[in-house]
DNA sequence: TTATTTAGATTGCGACCACTCTCTTTTTAT
DNA sequence: ATAAAAAGAGAGTGGTCGCAATCTAAATAA
């Protein structure tokens, strides 16, 4: 009946590790790491749990290659972050609001999930370990570039992983309980961090 | 043969219940708050299935009372920081190493994987947030108390929490992936931030 | 002492877990 | 066209999950 797409079997690889990672990336953002189970993942992406395991040799495996790809988009986000051209208040103004509501967004949710789940787990941690260590990288490569940025790049990148750890885990604790004022005379200091540091 | 040490049956329940809390922390600690089951709990306390449900009436309750014990021990802590007199740079020292140990103490470890489990479940968020809470004003508390502090102690108390937050999300990553040289950055720049806000 | 309440142990339930095996369908190579 | 290889479906594995019902033992009240 239907007209066979005849797909090549790269394709049809492709697309379903693909549609796995996917549905495994949206398990983790909607149920949290332990919840995020193989049935549910082969449910929301529409393959039998055989089908999973001609890719994947566990779920580990996924998880880690999911952890990935957020990786991955999370630093495709970071890259256009000084896209258009803007005066440094509004750079920083930008780059603060940015480190605030990417720390908040679904997918460093789901990120969290598994490196804090990591830690109990040896073979989770070595399969994110690259993950992370190209999101350090990164971090640090963008601070070294920024036009108009401090002399001292290495200081000035760790001041941004700084500012990114704040907000991460100040995430944590505003998914249960929300301090408006607190957070309000956070994102004033920070600001202030920012334009001291860029001031010379 | 053995002695009939005759407790009181508000004895035996505090007793069981403190086996049954310091069971479930160390769970948190050791295997982290997937693997943390019902099973898994008993076991270590060498308490039955049953008898953790007179007492609990569900697993959540249990982790929510265990979160808020793990709260109380590091307040306790936080209250002996101030302890011995010290210079102003000692105290600063003294501050930043607390805070970067606290938060890869194991009972902090066992602390956030509640945090970060709550995200997707509403009853641990609940039933945690008053310790949240209680965490939250006692920092703040400290930082209006602290002698010799600086004027805006609101202000003042931001900045303890965003450094402990900052040190908290740090803490999740070299779980996997450490970077001394960042560390060092990050260890003297914190130490000088707290030195210009207590220079005042 | 006897009756009542409470603590804790045991067993069992249905659901789900990660994963394997076998079978069918689709693509590719000949 | 046909054989070989790869992709995917789906039932089945033993095991663990949270939790309830039932039971015994201990402490308290009468």
């Amino acid at each position: 009946m239907t007209a066979t797409p005849r797909r090549s079997q790269q394709e049809r690889r492709e697309t379903t590790i693909a549609k796995l990672i996917d549905a495994t990336i949206k398990c983790l953002i909607e149920h949290g790491y332990r919840d995020t189970s193989i049935g549910r993942i082969c449910d929301r992406a529409g393959i039998s749990h055989g089908g999973l395991f001609r890719h994947f040799s566990s779920r580990i495996e996924l998880i880690s290659a999911a952890t990935f790809e957020i990786g991955r988009r999370n630093l495709a986000m970071l890259a256009k972050l000084t896209d258009g051209p803007k005066d440094k208040d509004e750079l920083i103004e930008n780059m603060v609001l940015f480190a605030r509501r990417e720390a908040r967004s679904p997918m460093t949710c789901a990120w969290r999930e598994v490196l804090v789940a990591a830690r109990t787990n040896n073979e989770l941690s070595d399969g994110i370990r690259p993950a992370i260590q190209t999101f350090e990288d990164a971090v640090m490569d963008f601070a070294q570039k920024l036009p108009g940025g401090p002399k001292d790049k290495r200081a000035f990148g760790v001041l941004l992983l700084s500012i990114i750890h704040m907000f991460d885990s100040e995430a944590v604790t505003t998914a249960t309980l929300v301090s408006k004022d607190i957070e309000d005379l956070r994102h004033d200091w920070t600001v202030q961090l920012l334009q001291a540091a860029l001031r010379d």
